[in-house]
DNA sequence: AATGAATGAGACTTCATTCAT
DNA sequence: CATGAATGAAGTCTCATTCAT
């Protein structure tokens, strides 16, 4: 990032700050009791205003709700754009890419647990978002299947929504580095593989 | 369940017809607006009734909602124990078993569209009903991986969670009787055979 | 009214009543206070009754404010129809039939004091009813132009608004019988005589 | 006012052109919405100014209003004492001077229709100012009673009533030059020769 | 002369729930 | 078994107004 970057955003003026607070109070909030039983005084209280002030920032709770739901959504599909495999790829390597992949996106996902929390878990966003991340993956997987890199007798949508739904079960359970480590390497691993007894190779990656 | 089980049951009384057609509303409308968006007015004038009597019958809307849940996942844990591969099988016919219990899942998850809303789809319940799942899952996993149909060196806890997950998102889309029977094909090859080319068999079954 | 008639609405319920109560103090309130400065926790104090009984009744405190306007116009229209002079009629009777049209007006406006506060005097309704006023009054003297009881070169929907101006005007001063019985000659007066010198008879009524 | 008086007022300072424009601004908000539905916001965001800029200026919403309303009333009272008439006047010739007065009043009141709407239609005040007009009115038609000009047993109170009444009504829909021109000689009309038959003459102004 | 930021007070409305019948 | 009637408690949002700069 160069100077001139820098400072086009230098310093943040006081309203720029309390509306960031107030989305992050939002954003935990929202994590911890869901879109309804979240209160617009829990979040101004959280943040040491008064009520009046939440209206200044944002036009509703709602709004509010919905502006992290985009935010959310935008980190996801800015970095799914990044894991498209392009180069030609051995069969060997393939397994290590995948799990690239997946210990990224599990990364992603443990990053900023209230904002994953709010996109990717609760309604009524969270299948919005499911889907756009399975369409985003299934565009990835069709230029990856041309590329000779897939099987390509199953369609890259319903790749994407496989790949959408283990990436799904494994980041509810993610919460040490160790584990996305571990998820990331059993999901490639029977993404790439499958479960059939043929890989069963030495038992060396047991998980638990 | 046998016959003379059936009959020990054998004339609902007015209330208990009374109590099912609540039931039966309620599930209508919370899978159609959600928990919070479902009001006990709409529920009771939906079923011809004033709102004391939804009162009658529960002690609450939330535990009318938990009835539901309870019952969703008494019947999915019920199909699950049925799903468990027991005999010895071959490598080739494997793929066919494990379609088999994709389809069962997903014609399971068709059948009562409401309640499976409710259960499966819709928050706080689903997070722990998927949780559940998986368990039950992975128990069955651990048993197959013992007896060598899978391959062990990836947990069952893993392989349940990914089975779940796979079924998750392919529930969101399964209207008819060919997109289910499609989608356990495609998970069930994925899970079996992998992504990798050495299966790209002669393209006779490509999904859309 | 026969029998068959009255039996109609014989008993109200106690719904009934308390609808009824509630519009009766919001009239009472809004003729007050007016429609800004009426809260809805002012009308259910008033009538002995908790915050959403109010909701009960009126979808919102606008509804119930409508309500009461469109009552008063109701009435105003039915009266207003009941005065259309069919008779052919003399020169010297007719200041007296005048007379008594003007009598009904006030005596009406001064019947039900709140309901003629809220449709006649406040805004926004005002303006509307004494648009709708001037109209029903026109086509009034529109007919009697044609029997020649008027002269018609005046349009009759000037005459209108002019009837209804001095309605208006003498309606906020009208608290007791004797002023409105002075206010309906003096506005006969000079309605059907004009203020010209001729009609100065003997002095025999002076006005206060 | 004199050419001198008026140059002692020259250069309108900066506060004081502010303090203009919020006036006028103002005058056109509390005219299209209504006291209670202009905020204070709306005020100074059509003036281009920020919320305190208000309150450097007026002490409150309220005293704001209040000031356009009493500077309504100081023109109408000035205009008002404008038109007795005092000369003696013959029969015929009073038709046109009351037709005159009529038009005055309705050219006034056409001149800045915002201050008009706020000092004569809109509620509380206007029941007021035409109180107060009324009372102007009467005092001019008590001195043209004394003078012989206008019949005296009707009150001069009365008359000045309906005088009111009159305007007001025309005052609604007086749009243009010409229909103040047909409604001011209506009026003139009905006033000075009342609607007998008698004055039917040859229907040479058919009024629409 | 002007404003960015903030708030106290309070309005309307909703909803799950209960009581007496 | 069922309901007409009522409410306690709470929530979202608005607005005139002020402080510190």
């Amino acid at each position: 990032m160069t100077r001139a970057a820098k400072q086009i955003e230098p310093i943040p003026s006081k309203g720029e700050r309390t509306r960031a607070k107030l989305l992050a109070v939002a954003a935990a909030e929202f994590a911890r009791l869901g879109y309804h039983n979240t209160k617009v005084g829990d979040i101004v209280s959280s943040a040491g205003l008064s009520q009046p002030s939440f209206y200044i920032y944002f036009d509703s709770k709602e709004a509010a709700y919905e502006e992290l739901v985009a935010e959310f959504r935008r980190r996801l599909q800015a970095l799914t754009v990044t894991l498209l495999i392009e180069r030609d790829v051995a069969a060997a390597e393939l397994l290590d890419l995948v799990t690239l992949s997946f210990l990224k996106f599990l990364h992603f996902l443990a990053e900023d647990l209230d904002l994953t929390e709010i996109g990717f878990f609760q309604p009524p966003g969270c299948t919005e978002t499911k889907k756009g991340l399975a369409s985003w993956i299934a565009s990835n997987i069709a230029k990856e299947q041309k590329s000779g890199i897939f099987r390509a007798d199953i369609s890259a949508k319903q790749i994407g929504k496989i790949f959408v739904g283990m990436i799904d079960q494994m980041a509810r359970d993610s919460g040490s580095r160790a584990k996305r480590t571990q998820a990331a390497r059993d999901c490639a691993r029977v993404l790439c593989e499958g479960l059939g007894l043929r890989h069963q190779a030495g038992m060396q990656h047991t998980s638990t």
